[in-house]
RNA sequence: GCCGAAUUAGUUCAAUGGUAGAACAAAGCCCUCGUAACGCUUAGAUGUAAGUUCGAUUCUUAUAUUCGGCACCA
C-alpha cells in the first residue's frame, strides 16, 4: 500500500487537500475552529472544533460535495509570510492557531498562512497551486479524537480523507483498503473456524476452536524447540500472584488500573497475573547461582490477563486474556551485549521462517520528562540505552528510536507490524531490565566471592500466540504453509464405489505425520474440489481409476488448477520437503 | 474509557408499526459423477431488558457485543 506520506506530491496534493476539507467544514458550519490537519501514511485528516456539532454520516456527502464545488471555483492557493507579533494579532480570535503560533520559536522569523478564496489557514506549506488540482479525494472516515492527543483535553471531530491525481489511482486505493478488510484476521479466522467469540465468556476472550488449537500447537512446538536448542528452560507457574507480589515488582503502583480488580481468598489478595517477571524472577530466587551457570534462561508460555481498555480490544490481536511466548534471560552485565545479539538473531530466524518481511525495529526509549511514568535511576536508564543503541548499532541492525515506548523498568526493543485494519502493533519484544533483579534481591556469587545482582532480559518472539496467530492469518490471507494448516491433505476419491478403500489406505499412510481428511461424502467432485480450496487446504489428492490401476496419486495445489501425478514414494517425498522448507 | 455507527437463521445479506425473504451451509431425497457450487424437499433468525402502542424486529431508553477512529498498550 501506498505511504502518501512520504511521497513528495502526493503528500502536497493530500494537504492541500486537508485545507480544501477544512474550507468547506468552514463554508457549511461557520461556527468550526481548526486545530491541525497534517499529512498521514493514509492520506490526510484535519481535527476540527464544532461546539456541541458532531459529524454524522450525513455530514460527510455534504462536506465533500462542497469540496468539489470550492475547487471547480478554482481558486489560487496563495502563501503569505509574516512575523510571530504579526501572526499573533491576526489569529487573535482563534485559539488553536494561537496555541500553534505560541509554540513556534521566537527564532523563526517568518511564520507562513495560505490563502485560497475565502479561506485562511495557518500553514508552514508546501501546497498546490490552485484548488482545481484537487479532483480525484475522497472523505474515508471521521470520529473524535482529544486535543493534542491527551484523554484529559477536549475531543474534537476528526474527518480523514485521501486525494489523488487521477480518479483510476483513487479507485486502486480505495480497492486496496477493501482488500485489506478481506484478510483480516477475524473475517479469516471466522471463514476458517480458527477462534470465535461469544458474549457469555465476554469481551476481548476469544475462544480458540479445533483448527486454531492446531496452528497454535505448532507454534508451540516451534518455538519451543528453538529455545530448547539455545537453552531456554521451561517452567509452569500460576496464572495468579498476590497484590503484595505486583507491589514487589513495581507494576502494581503503574499498571494497577490496567489488571483485573484483586480477588480476596481468605487472608491472600489475589490479581490475575498481567505478565510474568515476577514468577519468573522468583524462579531464578529459589536457587543460588554461580557466575558460571549465568546467562540462566526462563521461558512459559504463559496465559496473562489484562483489563485492556473496552475500545481497544481487537479480534485475536489485541485480547483481555492472552499466551505469552515469554522469556526472562538472567545474564550477568558483561554478558548483556551477546544475549541481547542471540535474542534479535532468534527474532530474525524466526522471521525468516515465516516469511515475514514487513517490520520495523524500534527503539523504545524512556522520556525523560515524564517522571511519574518511568522507574527513576538516570544513571540505570543512559547505561540501559546506552547499552542497546550499542549492540544494535554493533549488530548493524536498521532501527528507530522512539522517545516515550520504554517499559517503566527499562528501555526495549520492539518489532512493529503493520495489521490489515488498524495502527501498527508490536509483535516481538526484547526489554533490558536493571530494576527487578534488585526488587526481588536477586544475586549470583561472581569470581571473587562477592554477591552481584543479575541483568535480566525480558523477551517474547512471537509477543502473544493470539498476535502472532492474528498477524500469520493476515500475511497468508489464511493460504498457510502446509506445516501450520490445519487440514493439510484432503483427498477426494473420483467414486465412492470404486475408489474409496484407496483413499483410505493413502490417508492410513499419511496420518502418521500429517493431519488428512478424506471426503467420502456423495458430492459431485467439483462440488468436493471447491470445497477443499474454500477451506484452503494446501494439498487436494484426487484418486480415480487411473490412479488405483497405477497405483499412484494425483495432487492439486491450493492456488493452483493443475494436476500432478506422482508415485507414492515421490508424493511423501513431496510433502517432506514442503515441511521442511517451510513452505 | 471517549466520539460515532451497527446488531435479523450457522454464515452473508433483504424487508416491514400488523404472517420476517433469499443465497450458501445443515438434514432428507435424487444423482454415482475426473478437477471451483446438479436438482428437489425440510428445518432454522429479529442480542438482552424495559417503555410507547390495540400490536414493536421496526419508534424511545438502558444494557451487552461488534465495527471505524481517539486515548491506552508492562
Amino acid at each position: 500500500m501506498i505511504n502518501i506520506k512520504e511521497d513528495e506530491h502526493l503528500s502536497k496534493l493530500n494537504h492541500s487537500c486537508a485545507h480544501l476539507l477544512a474550507q468547506a467544514v468552514k463554508h457549511l458550519y461557520p461556527e468550526a475552529k481548526f486545530w491541525v490537519g497534517p499529512v498521514i501514511e493514509e492520506g490526510f485528516y484535519y481535527d476540527i472544533d464544532l461546539g456541541d456539532k458532531v459529524i454524522t454520516e450525513e455530514d460527510i456527502p455534504l462536506i465533500e460535495k462542497e469540496m468539489k464545488k470550492i475547487a471547480k471555483d478554482g481558486k489560487r492557493i496563495i502563501r503569505r509570510e509574516l512575523s510571530k507579533s504579526e501572526a499573533l494579532e491576526m489569529f487573535k480570535d482563534d485559539p488553536y492557531k494561537l496555541d500553534l503560533i505560541e509554540r513556534m520559536d521566537e527564532k523563526e522569523t517568518v511564520i507562513s498562512y495560505y490563502t485560497q478564496g475565502d479561506f485562511t489557514d495557518l500553514c508552514r506549506g508546501p501546497h498546490v497551486e490552485s484548488v482545481k488540482e484537487l479532483k480525484h479525494f475522497k472523505l474515508l472516515k471521521f470520529s473524535g479524537a482529544y486535543w493534542k492527543g491527551d484523554a484529559k483535553n477536549k475531543m474534537l471531530q476528526r474527518i480523514y480523507g485521501v486525494c489523488f491525481d487521477t480518479e483510476e489511482a483513487l479507485n486502486n486505493y480505495l480497492q486496496e483498503i477493501e482488500d485489506a478488510k478481506a484478510r483480516d484476521h477475524r473475517k479469516i479466522g471466522k471463514d476458517l473456524d480458527i477462534f470465535m467469540a461469544h458474549d457469555l465468556v465476554g469481551k476481548g476472550m476469544p475462544l480458540w476452536l479445533p483448527n486454531g488449537a492446531i496452528v497454535r500447537k505448532e507454534l508451540e512446538n516451534y518455538i519451543y524447540k528453538k529455545e530448547q536448542a539455545l537453552g531456554y528452560q521451561h517452567v509452569y507457574t500460576p496464572c495468579v500472584g498476590t497484590v503484595d507480589l505486583y507491589k514487589t515488582s513495581g507494576h502494581w503502583d503503574h499498571y494497577k488500573e490496567n489488571m483485573f480488580p484483586s480477588m480476596k481468598v481468605d487472608e491472600e489478595e489475589f490479581v490475575l497475573r498481567p505478565m510474568n517477571c515476577p514468577h519468573h524472577m522468583l524462579v531464578y530466587g529459589n536457587d543460588i547461582h554461580s557466575y558460571r551457570d549465568l546467562p540462566i534462561r526462563i521461558g512459559e508460555f504463559a496465559t496473562d490477563f489484562r483489563y485492556e481498555a473496552s475500545g481497544a480490544v481487537k479480534g485475536l490481536e489485541r485480547v483481555r486474556c492472552m499466551c505469552q511466548n515469554d522469556a526472562h534471560l538472567f545474564v550477568r552485565p558483561d554478558q548483556i551485549g551477546e544475549e541481547f545479539q542471540k535474542v534479535v538473531e532468534l527474532i530474525l530466524d524466526v522471521y525468516h521462517d515465516f516469511g515475514i518481511k514487513n517490520y520495523k525495529f524500534r527503539l523504545s526509549l524512556r522520556d525523560k520528562e515524564d517522571k511519574e511514568k518511568y522507574f527513576d535511576d538516570d544513571k540505570m536508564w543512559d547505561e540501559a540505552e546506552s547499552k542497546l543503541r550499542q549492540v544494535l548499532n554493533d549488530l548493524g541492525i536498521d532501527y528507530y528510536e522512539a522517545i516515550g515506548e520504554a517499559a517503566f523498568y527499562g528501555p526495549k526493543l520492539d518489532v512493529e507490524v503493520k495489521p490489515a485494519v488498524g495502527p501498527e502493533v508490536t509483535l516481538s519484544t526484547c526489554q533490558l531490565d536493571f530494576l527487578l533483579p534488585r526488587r526481588f534481591d536477586l544475586s549470583y556469587i561472581d569470581k571473587d566471592g562477592s554477591k552481584q545482582i543479575p541483568v535480566v532480559l525480558h523477551r517474547a518472539i512471537f509477543g502473544t500466540f493470539d498476535r502472532f496467530t492474528a498477524f500469520l492469518l493476515e500475511e497468508t490471507k489464511g493460504n498457510l504453509p502446509l506445516w501450520l494448516a490445519p487440514t493439510q491433505i484432503n483427498i477426494i476419491p473420483v467414486n465412492n464405489e470404486y475408489h474409496l478403500d484407496y483413499c483410505n489406505s493413502l490417508k492410513h499412510l499419511l496420518e502418521a505425520h500429517y493431519r488428512v481428511t478424506v471426503d467420502a461424502r456423495e458430492e459431485k467432485l467439483s462440488y468436493k474440489m471447491r470445497e477443499s480450496s474454500v477451506r484452503k487446504i494446501p494439498v487436494t489428492v484426487i484418486i480415480g481409476q487411473k490412479e488405483v490401476d497405477e497405483n499412484t496419486v494425483s495432487y492439486r495445489l491450493l492456488g493452483s488448477n493443475e494436476t500432478t501425478t506422482v508415485s507414492k514414494e515421490e508424493f511423501f517425498q513431496y510433502l517432506e520437503d514442503r515441511i521442511q522448507s517451510k513452505n
